[in-house]
DNA sequence: TTAAAAGTCAGGGTAAACCCTAGTATGGGG
DNA sequence: CCCCATACTAGGGTTTACCCTGACTTTTAA
């Protein structure tokens, strides 16, 4: 039998894949989380072999939860679910130690087929998503789908500006010179491939880079 | 018994309310779609009592989509779904004909609550919704969810500076001086109850004045 | 440990945004 | 029909954002 746990804040979504997995005889489920925060506490007490782990969870960063699960068990088998096919997420969650990534839109075959997948140690990405991660790397490296990996000061200062903030009013609540800010924030403009601050807020509420 | 359709985009969702209500002897569930196109294609041929709508589907959007259906089924009772609770969006759901208005994350009790209360020719919304919507109501419009009315400029300008553009290219744009788009992203900013652009993006994508 | 990346700051300039005020259309109600 | 509210228009003056370059320190990862 295959252990599965899985945390999603949305209880329709949970009950969905609950239902979706309950006539399988090889998987049984062991335990479902509504939070981040809820995740971390009680996983240890009860380890799964696979974790469903939705990355839009509201109070944590899944690719920073994904990474922190994969350290302290290595063992354990982490698909991302979202409901976005940005290829930046997806990405970013292999690369921090994810074996697999579904949509919400996923049907019973092939959540299944995930699952057993991963657990014979293999990585299983959709059929679409394959295929958009193909067409990056060899032609053009999409801009639309492109997450770019931000800093903790350039994320601090992407934070401060969304909520209205000048350059001396971040300055001042950073500790740091204007001048400073201003980098940062260039460096902003420049990751997002935007002109201004009406297109940095824009590309970075898209991307999920905003709460 | 209570015929009632469901209209998601996402599997996961639509298995879980499925779940949720087949246990249910006063509801039965007679058709499922994943788009609004399909919605708007099929439901003439099998017409539910209740319609639980997602608002973010990826082909339409959910409140337009929700006046064309009541224009055209006048007796069919909407209950809208969403991941968010916008106010300004639930607001707009029932201004353009919903009964109800549910979050994602709702149990099969309150689902099953709602669907009843509506098909009795009540009005459901989740109670921590209606604490929000009564504050407003009291006290204070909280900026967060007042959505103001834009004229045509307005709203031109407004699409413009989204697509980061300077004023002096909508100025050209609209055939007006640089001077008059400043009047009008001044109007916007006041309007908006914000300081500066990157107010003016976040708070327009959040109340939904962009597309 | 060493190279790369991130964080820090500066100068000097241009362009754009923001603020306040105010005249001119324009369309719906008295 | 005229009036008034509202939208649209626009000016001058001030503040802020944006751009390019370069340099130094600290932190991170190979």
């Amino acid at each position: 039998m295959i252990k599965v746990a899985i945390c999603d804040d949305h209880t329709m979504v949970l009950r969905g894949i609950e239902t979706m997995l309950e006539d399988s005889d090889m998987i049984i489920i062991t335990a479902t989380y509504n939070l981040g925060k809820q995740l971390l506490a009680e996983i240890d007490n009860n380890l799964p072999n696979v974790l469903l782990l939705d990355i839009n969870l509201p109070d944590s960063n899944g690719i920073e939860l994904c990474r922190e699960l994969i350290k302290k068990h290595p063992q354990l088998l982490i698909i991302g679910l979202s409901n976005y096919s940005e290829t930046g997420f997806i990405k970013n969650m292999l690369r921090n130690g994810a074996k697999g990534y579904l949509l919400k839109n996923t049907d019973r075959q092939e959540l299944i087929l995930a699952i057993t997948t991963v657990h014979k140690g293999g990585t299983y990405l959709p059929r679409n998503i394959q295929d958009i991660l193909l067409n990056e790397s060899i032609g053009n490296p999409s801009q639309i789908t492109f997450i770019p990996k931000l800093t903790r000061r350039e994320t601090e200062v992407l934070h401060l500006v969304s909520k209205e903030h000048t350059n001396q009013e971040i300055a001042e609540l950073l500790f740091i010179s204007t001048k400073t800010v201003e980098s940062h924030r260039n460096n902003l403009i420049q990751k997002l491939g935007v002109r201004n601050t009406a297109g940095l807020i824009r590309v970075a509420l898209e991307k999920g880079l905003l709460g």
